[in-house]
DNA sequence: TGTACATCAGTGAACGCGCGTTCACTGATGTAC
DNA sequence: TGTACATCAGTGAACGCGCGTTCACTGATGTAC
């Protein structure tokens, strides 16, 4: 074989991994294969020896985020050992004002759901994927004798995607933090429902991170 | 004057109604000028009688859904009289099984975000202001008094986005419905601490609505 | 060890199409006189 | 009342550009003998 066999797999990947960043950054349409594949140190005849077309990779950058993303990695470390944890980490991670602020680490359910939503079958399943994947790691924070907890993890998801995705619009800074910050007390507070109750609007982590994040603005 | 005064804002309105919906169904990028004149029975060349550009009718159309849309007409009419009630019928209203159904009654809030969160000021500053409205009527089903009104407020418009937003993303009609009706009846949980509490999970009327979806799938 | 050959990842020019925008024109209307 | 004129909403052809996709080619590599 005249390259070796890892050597297509790992320019895949590279493409893959810049075309992810920039379809989050600037959408389906705003991003032209030859930027893509630019951006990996190729040229735009090459593309075709690994994707059979624009939408195709968009699906395959879409997928990759399970895989290569801080909080998919951050739940493979923390996961099966203790679910609570994991759902609680998770919910700070995504709704983390330092994430909000930085577009290259936005998660495509916040990024792109107009754009899949609109996409084909493909795109739209990959996403569907990572929506269970979540909402797995939720439903794991509740005991599964709790009659209410697919519906309590639900309720968080909605609210990390929510909230993210509303504050993204805005370029009024104050907004944008507070919309973060309430869904993120909220999310808090229905994961402390499966441990002794604290306070019943923030748990004290969620409240040093609050004045941290203040101090920063 | 060659036409009367009226005659060329009637024909700017009926350009602008159908680029909103066109623009919440296919995206900014998929949708063509020629199209929407088309669609508003005229050619391509007068677009520029009305409009400066493209992206002046993006932000005109995602403005004008502030006056034309069913949840602010209800809330025109229900408004100041019954505060409680008016955000009680807008959360209804904006998470129920029928708007998730028809794209093109849905709010730009949930059918162009990633759009919008990439576009220029204009299309952006037209988006906030509709969150601020929303958080408005949100805000004005707590007592002035109560401390936790804004959040709370907050945390609704985060559900009724977050809901719809990954809702509209899945094919699969049961996750669709059952993230939607989790949203609706957390929000409805939250609006309803403000009168004598009933059941913690929905009001009689969720309840209610939530059997006649059922019937319907 | 050396030579001829096959493979195929990557190159870069070219094609074709759609779309945003421009522009010279039309023709219906109201106004001046 | 009638006629010449100015206005301007709307027309449709044309321009120019970018981009997805195709294709003939290259040249580095491994294999056969």
């Amino acid at each position: 074989l005249p390259f070796t066999p890892e050597h297509k797999a790992r320019t895949r990947t590279r493409i893959v991994e810049h075309a992810r960043v920039m379809f989050n950054r600037k959408g389906f349409d705003q991003v032209s294969i030859d930027e893509i594949m630019k951006a990996a140190g190729l040229t735009r005849g090459g593309f075709y020896n690994h994707f059979s077309s624009k939408q195709d990779l968009y699906a395959e950058a879409v997928r990759s985020f399970e895989t290569c993303n801080p909080f998919a990695r951050e739940v493979q470390r923390l996961g099966p050992p203790a679910p609570v944890q994991a759902a609680r980490r998770l919910v700070e991670l995504y709704l983390s004002d330092a994430v909000l602020n930085d577009v290259d680490q936005h998660c495509p359910l916040i990024a792109v759901p107009s754009d899949v939503a609109r996409a084909g079958l493909e795109p739209r399943s990959a996403y569907t994927f990572i929506v269970r994947r979540m909402l797995e790691v939720f439903r794991g924070a509740f005991p599964a004798s709790d009659p209410r907890g697919s519906t309590k993890a639900q309720i968080i998801l909605n609210l990390c995607v929510g909230g993210m995705v509303i504050a993204r619009t805005t370029a009024d800074a104050e907004l944008r933090s507070s919309l973060r910050q309430a869904a993120l007390d909220q999310a808090l507070s229905l994961l402390g429902e499966t441990a002794p109750r604290r306070s019943r609007t923030a748990t004290p982590s969620a409240a040093r991170k609050r004045r941290s994040n203040e101090r920063r603005h």
